[in-house]
DNA sequence: ATGTTC
């Protein structure tokens, strides 16, 4: 296979039929396709011969090469006789965006904006190997986190019980268990309640802006004008722990099965097997605590604000999930790829039945990000969409190639809480597509559309 | 993404 020989048969989408007769189909715009990398497409290829695959593999416009599946991959599978894999889901399990808004006004805090940064940075542990330091989430008992998710933090007092709408599967999924995880898994999760991470993980205060349609941004709870956060973060250490740990355990089983072995980062267990049902468990007990980790970090910077917020949604972007469509039971397996049931979707909550849930595509920390919805024409990617902006430069070419004086430039104006230029250059605007143009992808074509931009004015970064 | 080399 050769990047040409994915050719455009509808606008803004590239498709290629397997040898095994799978298809696989990648949305991109002329222009994003002329930036990707081969690799990324080989990755998808690689995926359309797993077993049990229900076609297409789909590419989202943010795709870029990962380890396995590329992120921005969407991997269907039978839901009952088909296959699970921890590399298709990915390392970061769960990881996701939340949006909250606040009533407060640009001018309430403009001068306020680097002490307000550093109140909440204090509390949420950014960088690598950051530990809890949000004291209220020390008296948590992990073994609840990991099983029940947000509605036990909710009884705890960390948010109210409207918020379980304004979630994803209402924060938990109940298949969580944290019996099945390692000792070193829960030891990690204990550690690391309530903490921001490293990476692409920030918190971003921005503006919401720009009208793109009134009534249904007034439906969805979009304060215009007002000051919002944006919190992007996942599992952290368990997370990792459980991909790492059961991407071994998969590979050896195919090795002792004599299975035809992909690639490690899509080494797989059939759904039905014990390893299968064991790995769901623990991606579900990771998946609660995502969710309770970004629930927690919204407390906290309650706390650091002095005032409550509203909680508009929240989206994970890392995920593996058994959905219906047309009566068939599928595993929908994202990894960089985020959920968007349009208006009318049975699954929805009642308040977003009639809009669809809303979408929250971040794009840079000096760019801006995009409120969106689906539409049903959404079907075709099995109700998916891209997650963010997507690299466009490895974290090894960023730092090499981008100056701090070109970064300074891009963040002009945002303030920032980082832990020095040199160690978040890799996460420079600079490194990442055009967001509009990857929004615009899918936007064109009638699968999604905008409803509120985010301009960042402030960014805490691990 | 990640106690960034079990």
């Amino acid at each position: 296979m050769k990047k040409n020989d994915f050719k455009m048969t509808e606008q803004n989408i590239y498709s290629y039929m397997s040898p095994d007769n799978i298809k696989v189909e990648v949305f991109l715009s002329p222009l994003l396709f002329e930036y990707l990398e081969e690799s990324s497409l080989k990755q998808l290829l690689d995926a359309s011969e797993l077993p049990g695959v229900i076609p297409p593999v789909i590419g989202m416009p943010d795709i870029h090469e990962g380890f396995g599946l590329p992120i921005g991959g969407v991997l269907a599978t039978d839901g009952n006789d088909g296959i699970i894999s921890a590399g298709a889901v990915g390392m970061d399990i769960n990881c996701g965006v939340r949006l909250i808004n606040t009533d407060i006004d640009y001018g309430d805090i403009k001068d306020e904006l680097p002490k307000l940064l550093e109140k909440i940075t204090s509390s949420v542990s950014p960088g690598v190997g950051g530990k809890t330091k949000y004291l209220k989430a020390k008296s948590l008992d992990i073994q609840n986190v990991l099983e029940q998710g947000v509605p036990y933090l909710i009884r705890q007092g960390f948010g109210n019980m409207e918020d379980l709408d304004h979630i994803e599967d209402g924060g938990v999924i109940s298949e969580g268990d944290s019996s099945v995880l390692s000792h070193e898994a829960v030891k990690r999760a204990k550690e690391q309640l309530a903490t921001l991470g490293s990476g692409n993980h920030f918190i971003e205060i921005c503006l919401l802006e720009t009208d793109f349609n009134q009534k249904e941004a007034n439906d969805l709870g979009i304060n215009y004008g007002k000051v919002c956060f944006l919190i992007h973060t996942g599992s952290r250490g368990i997370g990792h722990q459980v991909c790492t740990e059961y991407m071994d355990r998969m590979k050896k089983a195919l090795k002792k099965d004599r299975q035809p072995l992909p690639t490690k980062g899509l080494a797989y267990a059939e759904i039905k097997s014990p390893l299968g049902r064991e790995y769901f468990s623990a991606m579900a007990a990771a998946s609660n605590f995502a969710f309770a980790n970004r629930q927690l970090l919204t407390t906290a910077i309650e706390e650091a604000i002095g005032c409550k917020t509203n909680l508009i949604y929240d989206v994970p972007h890392n995920i593996a999930k058994f959905e219906t469509i047309d009566n068939q039971k599928l595993l929908v397996h994202r990894k960089g790829a985020t959920r968007a049931f349009p208006a009318g979707h049975s699954a929805l909550a009642k308040k977003f039945k009639n809009t669809g849930q809303p979408v929250i595509i971040p794009g840079t920390m000096g760019t801006g990000s995009y409120i969106m919805l689906g539409t049903e024409n959404l079907r075709r990617t099995f109700y998916s969409v891209n997650h963010g902006a997507g690299r466009q430069l490895s974290r090894k070419q960023a730092k090499k190639s981008i100056t701090k004086k070109q970064f300074k430039q891009m963040m002009n104006g945002i303030e920032m809480s980082i832990p020095g230029v040199k160690n978040v250059i890799d996460e420079a605007p600079q490194a990442y597509k055009d967001v509009d143009e990857v929004v615009n992808t899918l936007c064109d074509i009638g699968l999604t559309k905008k409803i509120a931009r985010l301009r960042p004015i402030g960014v805490i970064k691990g």
